[in-house]
RNA sequence: GCCUCUGUAGCUCAGUUGGUAGAGCAGUGGACUGAAAAUCCACGUGUCGUUGGUUCGAUUCCGACCGGAGGCA
């Protein structure tokens, strides 16, 4: 009985590092996982793609080879992959660990990937396929925005009412999504999501106090990557770029794609490339941000890792 | 030295037939349930280079000066 209570709650914990890129979360994770026997599990859409460490700055063996990684550099380029991929399988990944008494923690800047996983979102149902996504860009193109704003508002004015004229990747998938399952956007949401969390999750979020600070780290970090061969990396992204369908969205290859085109300079793509992540590491900020229950460090504050870990410690002993 | 063009938001520029000005980009904030490193939304006062003149009123017209670009010597 009293293996049992101990044992329990203790298989449901998992860590999860967070923040914008360029901030050491990866450092951080492979500290804590060293320290507390954890392994790490990727929370990033792009570092999950085989053959491009330098532009996704994913964590590579040599960095630190006593940690088992996962979900890492794991998907040829060609594959699709979405949030509903990512939780079951990370999901798979996290019960195994559990199994064999590895405590999982979380890497990454995928601010949904992370919130859909430790919330236990269930993607039963289909997703949208290619040659929908194809039909519904057709259909877009021939009625219009407005109308086709209208026809979401037929059958699901809540959701309808939420979305912008603009926002036709939103209205086009909501459309389909509804036509399909006979289902509002609530009523699927409230599907999707467990009566309860399937996890007791502790999260540690990495930012700066001053965002000059995070611009500079993006600005050296871009400038390390363009030294490590980003530039190979980006061209065969570039010569892919049509079966790369989710991996040539990566920032890192597509403000390269008018250099290789040809005509533009080299250091303006470079140039839009930091613009790029600093405009992305924003946007992660303001996810994150939104998101209850993350203990926030700060880099100018220092000793990031002895915090984290004793957070853990009080976490995993059960506070 | 002379001639022409030019000086407006952090950057690139528009504009006001004279009533003190607005786009894109950048920046900031926000949204986000199957492409999320994606997609989308909101936010624009700045001695309109300086200084005189004309005018009820000048950033707008005229003069001088200062800075920049080009041309002729």
């Amino acid at each position: 009985m009293d293996a049992l209570a101990d044992t329990r709650p203790r298989a449901e914990k998992i860590i999860a590092v967070l923040g914008p890129t360029a901030t050491g979360k990866t450092e951080l994770t492979f500290g804590l996982c060293k320290a507390f026997g954890g392994e790490m599990v990727g929370a990033d859409s792009m570092q999950v793609y085989r053959g491009l460490p330098v532009g996704t700055a994913a964590p590579r063996p040599e960095e630190c080879p006593a940690v088992p990684r996962h979900l890492i550099g794991v998907l040829p380029p060609e594959i699709p992959f979405s949030v509903a991929d990512y939780v079951a399988n990370a999901a798979g990944i996290i019960a195994h660990l559990h199994s064999i008494g590895k405590t999982p923690v979380l890497c990454g800047g995928t601010g949904l990937y992370i919130e859909s996983l430790v919330n236990g979102l269930d993607f039963a149902e289909v997703g949208m396929p290619q040659n929908a996504r194809v039909q519904m860009e057709a259909e877009w193109d021939e009625a219009g925005a407005a109308e086709m704003l209208r026809r979401l508002a037929a059958l699901d004015p809540e959701h309808a009412a939420k979305l912008h004229l603009n926002d036709k990747k939103r209205i086009l998938n909501a459309l389909w999504q509804t036509r399909e399952q006979r289902a509002t956007y609530a009523e699927r949401a409230a599907r999707s999501r467990p009566a309860e969390k399937p996890y007791d999750a502790l999260l540690i979020g990495v930012d700066a106090r001053d965002r000059a600070l995070l611009y500079k780290r993006i600005e050296a970090r871009v400038n390390g990557m363009l030294a490590g061969g980003l530039l190979d990396e980006a061209k065969t992204v570039y010569e892919h770029r049509k079966a790369y369908k989710t991996a040539a969205q990566a920032i890192g290859y597509k403000e390269f794609f008018p250099y290789f085109a040809g005509g533009a300079p080299l250091d303006a793509c470079a140039e839009k490339l930091k613009q790029a992540t600093r405009n992305y590491a924003k946007r992660q900020l303001t996810w994150f941000r939104r998101m209850k229950d993350v203990h926030w460090l700060f880099l100018e504050d220092g000793g990031l890792e002895e915090t984290a870990s004793a957070l853990t410690e009080a976490f995993l002993r059960g506070e």
